[in-house]
DNA sequence: TATGAATGAGGCTTCATTCAT
DNA sequence: AATGAATGAAGCCTCATTCAT
């Protein structure tokens, strides 16, 4: 699943082949359908099991009273990720923007994430603004954008200066 | 190219064949093949042509000191064209999120995107913000996160709810 | 036919396409279609009109007592035109070694090429070697041999010498 | 394999396609492609294995002094094997005069004919000709001619004659 | 648990030929 | 006499998946 997961991140679902797949994984192909089903399961539960490693740090916000410390912190720790991990975001962007993939893993990847984006709205809820749902998407949208364009860029994007702009003006 | 545009929006570029694309603009292989040299040479025709489309009401704002009203118009024009063009953002997002099919596109890409993000920025440097790239690098992004995220929801995206939060609080 | 045996004889028969015959001859394919009807048929015309050309210096050995001198004579027109008519005797040899394609030049071919073949049969005849038909069949061989490799030779192919030992060991 | 020479030999390298050659073959197009990386690839192990098979009797001859009779013996064993392995030597011949063709195996070709061709230059040096190489060059290209217009020819070609000649002549 | 030979549908592309103009 | 848009069959090759071992 890591060799698959840097695979697909680089070269897209479509881009790697279940050959290639078995080769630089060091199995045979019948091994590798012994263990997924189909090419299509394997990239679902690599998307589950990533998601769910990304979301795994945010278990220390969960189910308590939401600060804006521990929205900075959520945020701290989505951009941490995206340094960290950087082969699991690029090929979770290269999942949410394809139609016919994102359609495997909508409804686990929504169930893993609904929580959160409620947090969100719950501290801009609390903090009075006049549409805290309208809030949450925008945080949700900029994280995903700067995702994108993060891992498209060739390492000069201005992640930290970001930050603190979203946190000043944003939060 | 309008139907091939609607099939790559909706299938991603990989996931549309040739045979798809000329069954379905009624017209047969071989004549798809006498306007264009390749399926990647249709792309990027589909793309240049589309690019330039949606940048084509931004003109009244090119070559004139920029102000907050022209930024804020630059804004509305995206988010209008989101709406009318959806197809095309949709192209477009699916594009700029496979790294081996933006690569077709690139450079043609950033010619005709360039003086904008220079816009931005100068508006960041006028206004007196301490870091006037890295604001524009956020508006882009997020610009790219809404678009995002609002062609991937099925109608429920608060959009102009963001854009006044944008306005008020970014630009 | 000029630029079509020029193509003919540099990519094979079938490594130029009708498309390509057109441009190069400054025509478009439709108009090729009102002169030969088929891209066979272009060659067939092509390769008789060749051999005729090939052959027509040959005329003056015809219809005359056979002797040594016009034996040399015909020894040496054919080495001539290999080196003045590169192009045709490239054609040749990449038709005559074409199944597929020889067959459909097969019986012109022979209808030309037979009185000289009778001629040399019948110079050895006289000289009064044993196995005449024999020798009439190496000489035609040797020729055809050494066509083909002079012509895939890149130019150190030593023609003339060979020429001298012809003569001097076989006619 | 063998049925790829055999097809290959009698239509051209350009006249059978993939799909014939996994259907005369007994096996699927997919399955072809496990055992040769192309079609191309697939003709170039053909001729290497031919020629070898071709050339191994010769090796008896290698690296003796070289005599007359030894230089007959080669003779005859090119002539013998353009009996017995037909298929192989239309294959040849079909490939030496396609450039296209030719140009794919050449080298592997030279690096494996080159010793053969350097024992005949010595034989006619030991023998004291004027140009020894031009000598070997003749009898190269008489070679390929013979090969040529034996397998071409229904079978009314005077090979043994020929023989004869060759030797009391040439050699 | 593990292999890889085998399949066949489908991918992109080229091409000789036709035909309305 | 001349064009070139249009066709569709066929070309080479890749691929996810299966199955006997």
């Amino acid at each position: 699943m890591e060799t698959a997961m840097k695979l697909f991140a680089e070269n897209g679902f479509s881009g790697v082949s279940v050959s290639r797949l078995a080769k630089e994984s060091g199995i045979s192909k019948g091994l590798l359908y012994n263990y997924f089903d189909s090419k299509e399961a394997l990239l679902k539960e690599i998307i589950i099991e990533g998601v769910n490693r990304m979301i795994s740090p945010l278990g220390e916000l969960k189910s308590q009273k939401i600060t804006r410390a521990k929205i900075i912190r959520l945020v701290d720790i989505n951009f941490g990720t995206m340094k960290t991990d950087r082969k699991y975001w690029q090929l979770y962007v290269s999942v949410i923007s394809q139609p016919k993939v994102m359609e495997l893993v909508k409804d686990d990847f929504m169930k893993i994430i609904t929580p959160f984006i409620g947090m969100v709205s719950e501290y801009f809820r609390d903090k009075g603004v006049s549409n805290p749902v309208a809030y949450s998407f925008l945080i949700g949208s900029l994280l995903d954008g700067i995702a994108i364009d993060y891992l498209m860029a060739s390492g000069e994007y201005p992640l930290d200066e970001i930050r603190d702009i979203i946190i000043d003006k944003l939060l």
